[in-house]
Order: C-alpha cells, then sequence, then structure tokens
DNA sequence: TTTACGGTCTACACCAACGGGAGAGTCAAC
DNA sequence: GTTGACTCTCCCGTTGGTGTAGACCGTAAA
C-alpha cells in the first residue's frame, strides 16, 4: 500500500489529481482510513492510472475515460471512442491550421510593407520597372468602389495572388466620378493561361518610371500626384496610358481605421 | 444607438457576450440607461467589435485582445503578439498531430489484427510465405525478457518497420531458460542497405508451412504448438531450421493487461 | 512528553469564455 | 391598459485541474 504521495511519484499523476480522479470516480484508493481519511493505493492501482494518462495524454476527457475504463477492456472495443476522438482532434487541427494561415499572413503583409519603407524611403525615386503578370478589372465610377473590384478579383484569382494589390489609372486629371481604372493584382504563372471572365490576365510591359512613396488616407494621394506632375513638367517628360497606384499597407485584417498608416506607391511611367 | 438585440444581429456576437465584454470593459456601450440598465450602443461601436471578433476567431484571448486594443491601432504595433500566438497555436497543432498519429496507430494495429482474424480463422491452415525482409537480433536466455529485444530493434529500425513483430524460434524443443531466438521486424526496402550494429538485415526465404492462429496468452503457446507438431509427426515432414512466431495482437497501448485476446500465428516451416 | 516537520485532509476560490435559466423590470404597439 | 418581446441582474455550470488556508496526522528527535 502506497501513500498518496507515493503513488503520485510511482504514476506521475499530481497529489491533487489522484484526489481529483477520486473525487470522480476514476480511480479508486484501495482503502481510506477511517479516521483519518488518508488514502492508500495499492500495487495494482499502478497499472490503471497509467491507463487513465495514456488516455489523457490521447486528450480523451475524464468521462470518455469513465465510459471506457468501466466497460471495455480491450483496444478492439473501443475504435468508434477512438475514431470519434480522432475526428474531434482532426477537426480542431484542422481550425489551427487556418488560424495559423491567417496569422502568417498578417506577419507577412507587414514584413514586406516594412521592407518595402526601409528600402525606399519617402523621397521622390527613378525607378526601372521589369515586366509583370497581372489579372485586372476594369472599373468606371468613383474611385471608392474600388473594393468592390478587388472583393470580386479576390474570389476569381486570388488563390494565384503574388504581390500588392495595384491599381492602373487611365485618366490623365483627377476625377471625382466616371473614373476609368482598373484593379489588378500580381498574379504567377499558373494564371497565365486561365481565361476568366470578365478578368484581363496580361503583362504589363517593363518600363521606366518616377516613384513616390505616399503615407496616409488615399484622399490625400493628390498631393503626392501633384509633387510627381510637377517634376514630369519641369523635365518635360511623356507619360505612358496609365499610372499605377501599389497599395503596400491598405487597411488590416485587424485594424481598418488608421488610414494615417496607409502607405501607397505611386508609378508614372514615362517613355 | 441600438438595443443590445439590434446590435448582437449587427455583429454576430450573442446577447451574452456582449454583456460578457462589457463586463470585462473589453465592449462599453456607448450609453447605459441609468434607470432600466438598458444597454445602447452607437455605430462606431460596430467597428470595434468586428475587431474583437477577428481576434476572438484568431483565438487570440480576452485579456491579449485587451492589451491590443488599448495601447496598438495598427498591424504592424502587434507582431510580436501575433507571433507569440503563433507560436502557441503551432505548438497546439504539434500536439495534436502526435495525438492523431497515436490514435491512427490504435486504430490501424485493432483493424489489422481485425482483418487477419476473419481471412484465417483458428484452424490449422498450408500457407505458402513469400520471402520477407526483416531486421532481427539474436538473443539467448528466458522468452519472457524478449521485451528488451523488441525495444532496442524499435529504437534501432522502428522507422523501417513494416508489418506485425515476430519472433524466430531456433530451438526444437521448449526451453525455459537458455533459450535460443530472434526477435524480429519486417522492415522495408530503405533498411536493406543500413549496417545497423547489433541488428542483422536479411531476408527471409520464401517456403512452405503449417500455419495455427493462437488466442490466448503467450504461457499457452505450447499447446498450439503440440496440435501443430501432432501434424507435423502424423505427416512426416521434416522441419527448417527455425519457425516462426507472429505477433498479430499483443499488449495494446492504452489496455495491457489481458492477455485472453492475444493472437498470435505460429508458422512451422518444412522443407 | 513535547516539539518539530513534513505529509495529508477538507473546503473553497480560481482559471477561460461564455451559455442557460430564473425572476423581475422595460419598451412599444395595439 | 395590456400584451408580448426585449432586457436586466444574479447565480450556476462547463473542463481538468491548480492554489491556498487551516486543520489534522505520523514519525522522530529532544
Amino acid at each position: 500500500m502506497f501513500s498518496i504521495g507515493e503513488f503520485s511519484k510511482l504514476t506521475g499523476l499530481t497529489v491533487k489529481t489522484l484526489r481529483f480522479y477520486h473525487e470522480q470516480n476514476l480511480l479508486l484508493p484501495s482503502r481510506v482510513d477511517g479516521q483519518s481519511g488518508y488514502r492508500y493505493y495499492s500495487e495494482d492501482k499502478i497499472e490503471i492510472a497509467r491507463m487513465i494518462s495514456t488516455l489523457r495524454e490521447l486528450e480523451f476527457t475524464i468521462s470518455d475515460i469513465h465510459e471506457i475504463l468501466s466497460q471495455y477492456d480491450d483496444e478492439a472495443d473501443i475504435l468508434q471512442y477512438v475514431e470519434q476522438h480522432l475526428d474531434f482532434i482532426s477537426q480542431r487541427m484542422k481550425q489551427d491550421r487556418l488560424t495559423i494561415q491567417s496569422l502568417r499572413k498578417i506577419l507577412n503583409k507587414e514584413k514586406e510593407a516594412m521592407k518595402m519603407m526601409q528600402a525606399a524611403g519617402f523621397e521622390m525615386q527613378e525607378k526601372e520597372i521589369e515586366s509583370l503578370l497581372v489579372a485586372g478589372i476594369r472599373m468606371k465610377g468613383r474611385y471608392c468602389d474600388c473594393g468592390k473590384g478587388f472583393a470580386e478579383l479576390g474570389k476569381k484569382v486570388g488563390r494565384y495572388m503574388h504581390g500588392k494589390p495595384m491599381m492602373l489609372c487611365y485618366d490623365t486629371e483627377y476625377r471625382e466620378e466616371d473614373a476609368n481604372y482598373e484593379v489588378c493584382f500580381p498574379v504567377n504563372e499558373k494564371c497565365r493561361s486561365r481565361n476568366i471572365e470578365g478578368v484581363s490576365v496580361r503583362e504589363l510591359p517593363a518600363g521606366k518610371c518616377l516613384s513616390l512613396l505616399h503615407r496616409g488616407p488615399y484622399d490625400e494621394l493628390r498631393r503626392s500626384y501633384e509633387v510627381l506632375m510637377r517634376i514630369v513638367n519641369e523635365r518635360n517628360l511623356e507619360l505612358e496610358e496609365f499610372s499605377r497606384e501599389i497599395y503596400i499597407k491598405g487597411p488590416g485584417i485587424i485594424f481598418r481605421g488608421n488610414p494615417k498608416k496607409y502607405l501607397t506607391e505611386i508609378q508614372l511611367f514615362y517613355k
């Protein structure tokens, strides 16, 4: 006969846990001293304790263990419990996988944005941009409706996405209404052969551009455009058909309402 | 201003949850009627509620959310929280993966054993056995010491294991002590090229045998051997150097103490 | 015999994130 | 005024234990 402390050391279960299992009628002491209330465990309880810890390590609930131990004595008899439990754990793992995906997405998004910021700074730069495969949806109307376009694009080609969302602006001057633009995502090669309704997949040509990183809400973008346009005029550059806006950091997954930290790269291509 | 019920429908959070978040100072109503105690939420609380649900979906704790919302307003600021949380979830997933592995192992073991039992029945059979790649450790001593051998074998070649554990018995008669046997595992081809100290990897030749399924504890195996030996003598068969015991079902991972359900196949090879 | 010290006892509170239900009060429409 | 839907507070239950307080027990040294 072992005292509860000795039995605890033998089985690896804490004294508290042993008392709890006693209360739950899961692992009864062999004898309880009537006067002192001390619990005493005989050797044959060790095997039961081992079974219980094994089942707990497999994350069975106490009530499952209760049923299993009181009704069966062979693994073949509890296959339905095991299968059910396997389903349960698999379910949880699936959920965790999704959670991890989302968390990774947040991390990657922010880390990329930080890298971009450090690399670029907030000065105007002249850049040589390589050609870029994109999928886009042409839009007409207000700029602020672009969200719908991005949502649709996300549904249709989200899985091929390979870079930050962009906008191609076909207007030569700012328009409140009836603007002419295209929302698009850089996509990977798998998307090239796809023919998706309403979506244009094509390669944007390489070229030279003036680039400026804009920090702040979208309705202040005009100021950055003005800065760039002054330079264009000074240098007498001839602009290409459309400019690009690259949304390096927009509304986050968690925090959406702080446009002060939005980060947008404007690229004005010239010939 | 929305009543708690309306706000609940808008946000997808239950009324109970909203009251709980109020109690936790996480999502305060915009106004609480002094007399009736009714909670009223203004529109700007919707965004906060969305953030909270998003964070809860990502399985952040209430206290994490509290810190996050009260101190920060941009995803870049909470990267350390996200990373830490990612670690935590990954850890849990890793644990779950192990649990699932163990549960699958139990299922597979039992299902294989059941298949074998149904296929074989408990009659003596004549079988043609194909050649079999095994890894084995030669033992001398008592049969009941074979557990140590299997443990060592499991450590050294467990990852190549490809079938039920077996024993090769080199004795022509039963010996209590000083028995001469070899514990072994069938292994896959990856093991063939390995040179592992103390372990012999080789191909057991194909051949004909008398096979009998024995159900019950190992110390009753002799009875089944006797049954087989009578037939050997009747037919005047000449036996090969060693017989095989295949442990189709032995002590389980959970239940170990019911040898009545153990299942062992005895194979006596003859020329 | 007393005292010290460690082991053990019961009983209660606590964790996380709510859900259920009782009993009472409130709001808005008819 | 009444009805029915809504809301309030308060308390309990969940899961698998852990932490703590205050009392009791057992054994050995002084």
